[in-house]
DNA sequence: CGCTACTTTGACGTGGCTCAACCCCAGTGG
DNA sequence: CCACTGGGGTTGAGCCACGTCAAAGTAGCG
């Protein structure tokens, strides 16, 4: 399979209808600058478990996660593999400016990203303010979620850490709902359980047996493998060991 | 002692020799917008050990340090700690357009602050591209940095995190240096154990049996608590876990 | 000279890792 | 239709790296 395969491109979408229009890096854009995006910005599709780049290798287009899920992830020499991204839809891929992947980039679902090559990306930065201001914006977020995550891998235990996840997946999940008061927090867990464990620092054994703990105790009801309901979230939030805060959407 | 309290102004002083003038965020500006910046900077000083903002407490000015080094920090509910930033000369202070202070922010040797209101800097991002392109560019580097660190936090040995702490200190030191030449790896550590601990996800007792063993095995010479001398840089790359590459200048 | 803050070192306990067996289920091909 | 296979997941037994608790050493400083 060649490495940069993937899907045959959609259809030219109207950015407009799109589903990430008011969160992604265009969150900003007016209609005129929209045009613009249009003009440039093209669709790559890949299956679930398809790599998307490798860490040292070129990477010529950064883009938006329109739909789907995709991992960053870092492997030392021996083995032992650090996931340090996350993308779901609306977030932000690859670097303005370099021409290489500093990690190697896996999509676990079937995944629409919104592209754009390198060269015509650095020109819509420098002329226009309001991609670059939201892409900075995004940026100084997506580091609070870095601290937020290092916090979780210096400090918590593992009980903690599982919690912690399926919070954070719950509440990513919940703003991305048509009709956010529904009160039911049900999800699909988009990653393995070895996945869970990169993301965590953890082992996938130590994630099976703190999933299987929590089901226990009745903080999460599982249906198969993935399919996660949380009878109550404030009960789950008491696990992560964060500030007792509660509001799935803050 | 009032919260806000810092040494007196320095006088005003001229941009052109200021000593992180090539690395800071006004990097890229021209001699005029120096003018500018000059016109709207003001300095601030701080004794070792001084607190300089609070987690949740207003903090209503950005800035760059200049000289010393300050620790980014979150507390968790029970009093576990984790560090999450350590501001060495040229780092970025603060999130524009952030009225409150996301960590409790310390500075953990004497320290001298480059600093703006929030107000006129936000002016300054808007209309200085020169600024906000350079913003954007350390705010990446500063998520590159956060990713590795997230890589130690998660799948390092204490000793490989250790050795890792003392090759960052020893890289940013030698990128500070006149000459860069030199070859003797010597620093001063800016840290306590305890602060080490908080860095490095450990506990303080922990990381004083590591120290004491990579002396023990001749990687390091201590004299005093304090002062290192790396007599083979190699020797403690190879320690980090990291890919074999032992620039120091990289 | 006696605080106090920082550091080192020892003894012991334990949370999460390692190693290993086994389960479940969706393909796939005979 | 069933046997086989492989990827994911669960669970147990034992171990060890690091945390906890405790004591004592060291250096700066009023």
């Amino acid at each position: 399979m060649p490495r940069t395969m993937s899907a045959p491109r959609l259809t030219q979408q109207d950015c407009s209808n799109c589903p990430i229009r008011h969160s992604a890096v265009c969150a900003r854009c007016e209609a005129d600058e929209l045009e613009r995006l249009e003009s440039v910005k093209y669709y790559r599709s890949y299956k679930a478990g398809q790599q998307i780049a490798w860490a040292g290798e070129p990477l010529d287009f950064v883009g938006s996660v329109v739909e789907g899920v995709a991992t960053l992830t870092q492997t030392m020499e021996d083995g032992r593999r650090q996931m340090v991204g996350l993308l779901l839809p609306s977030d932000f891929l690859g670097r303005p400016n370099r021409a290489k992947a500093t990690y190697d980039v896996v999509a676990t679902t079937d995944l629409v990203l919104c592209c754009f090559r390198q060269k015509p990306f650095q020109e819509l930065l420098l002329d226009t303010p309001h991609i670059s201001q939201r892409l900075l914006e995004m940026t100084l977020d997506e580091l609070d979620a870095a601290r937020e995550w290092m916090i979780l891998l210096g400090r918590k235990t593992a009980r903690e850490k599982i919690a912690s996840l399926l919070s954070i997946i719950a509440r990513r999940d919940a703003s991305l709902r048509e009709n956010p008061a529904e009160q039911s927090v049900v999800f699909d867990l988009p990653l393995t359980r070895e996945a869970m464990a990169d993301y965590l620092g953890l082992t996938l054994e130590t994630v099976s047996r703190q999933i299987s703990a929590l089901r226990r105790d009745k903080v999460i009801v599982l249906e198969g493998k993935r399919h996660v309901t949380v009878p109550d979230f404030d009960l789950l939030m008491s696990e992560t060991g964060d500030d007792s805060d509660g509001g799935i959407f803050g």
